[in-house]
DNA sequence: ATTTTATAATTACATATGTTATATAACATT
DNA sequence: AATGTTATATAACATATGTAATTATAAAAT
């Protein structure tokens, strides 16, 4: 048999940097082939078919974007970093950040979910004493913050929006800052 | 010759309500021609392609966007109202809202383009009076709104989200009073 | 009544993509 | 070395969609 060049993984790196650079949608069989230099028949050999390729793609994203947040996380401002992090990733990972949060969120029922989702409960102990509030305002200050962050990384991801980074960090600052105000 | 049975004005209201309905995607030269009970041929005598027909969709949405807003907007609180309203739409038009504003946005290329693009100068004036403060502020305000708006407008249409109507107004309420107070 | 012609239906062709069937070649086993 | 096994390539088939060519039909013109 021909010695075995193409790997799992290799398919997978490539989709997911396919992803970054083209868009999702321009992840299939061939395209996907084509880049890596061979033919589409290996694809099927490791995959069943082209949605669970698009599956886990979808879940390399996903620990892409955690990576990716995780590494800007600043201990001192964890709530800031945060919100600055996620609207970079929109910004400099466009096409990542569509596939993940603008496609179809895993099932969000409530914005109290939006906390338990994202929320970092180390973060909010923290919070409670360097802000002197409990948990449930600084709990409220965590969701405000995330839906307004969200609100400046869509736009940034749909706008094709030229904003600096100076800019962003600066609306985002104030909008943490009238949040936390608001719970005072 | 046959009597003219399809008119233009039919083949685009019938688009846009399987737009609302099934999604953008939906809208092919096929699926427009089934729904109404004719062939594609029609469809090619009033649009020169299929992009031509999507983009005046394009255009019917936002013309059905700006009549959704405004027929809900409240003089007395036009920026909490807008804000709803916006909301709604992305709860109840989930598909348009899609179609309008997580595609690509007219080109937005500062959080003042927002402001320029979106506000209504007659409200600015109101408000400059209501809460006694500089029409900076009050642009200010603006921009923050609806900025977080659109954080919950989208979370609600890519969410699959089912949050009530009241919970939407509270936590409206709550990032406008934050940014108003803010300001203060 | 016949012819013309506008309109729509049908058919056909092109491309993109998913997927499967077959062929080929390299390696393993005997 | 012959045979079997398997990774990959190639080719083929299926479906969806855009679009153009051809045909059918019914209204209008003559």
């Amino acid at each position: 048999m021909p010695k075995q060049t193409v790997d799992k993984n290799q398919i997978l790196k490539n989709a997911l940097q396919m992803t970054r650079e083209n868009g999702f949608e321009s992840v299939n069989a061939r395209s996907v082939a084509k880049r890596m230099g061979y033919s589409v028949q290996p694809i099927y050999s490791y995959f069943n078919n082209m949605e669970t390729l698009r599956q886990e793609v979808y879940g390399e994203a996903m620990k892409f974007y955690n990576e990716f947040i995780y590494s800007r996380l600043d201990g001192d401002g964890l709530l800031e970093s945060m919100a600055v992090a996620n609207v970079a990733f929109a910004k400099y990972e466009t096409n990542l950040f569509k596939l993940l949060f603008l496609q179809k969120l895993n099932g969000l029922n409530s914005f109290n979910d939006i906390y338990e989702w994202m929320g970092d409960k180390n973060a909010t102990k923290q919070l409670v004493i360097k802000l002197a509030l409990p948990e449930e305002k600084i709990k409220e200050v965590y969701i405000m913050l995330i839906v307004f962050t969200h609100g400046v990384a869509t736009m940034l991801a749909t706008g094709g929006a030229n904003i600096s980074d100076e800019e962003i960090v600066e609306i985002l600052k104030k909008a943490y800052t009238a949040f936390v105000k608001a719970q005072q």
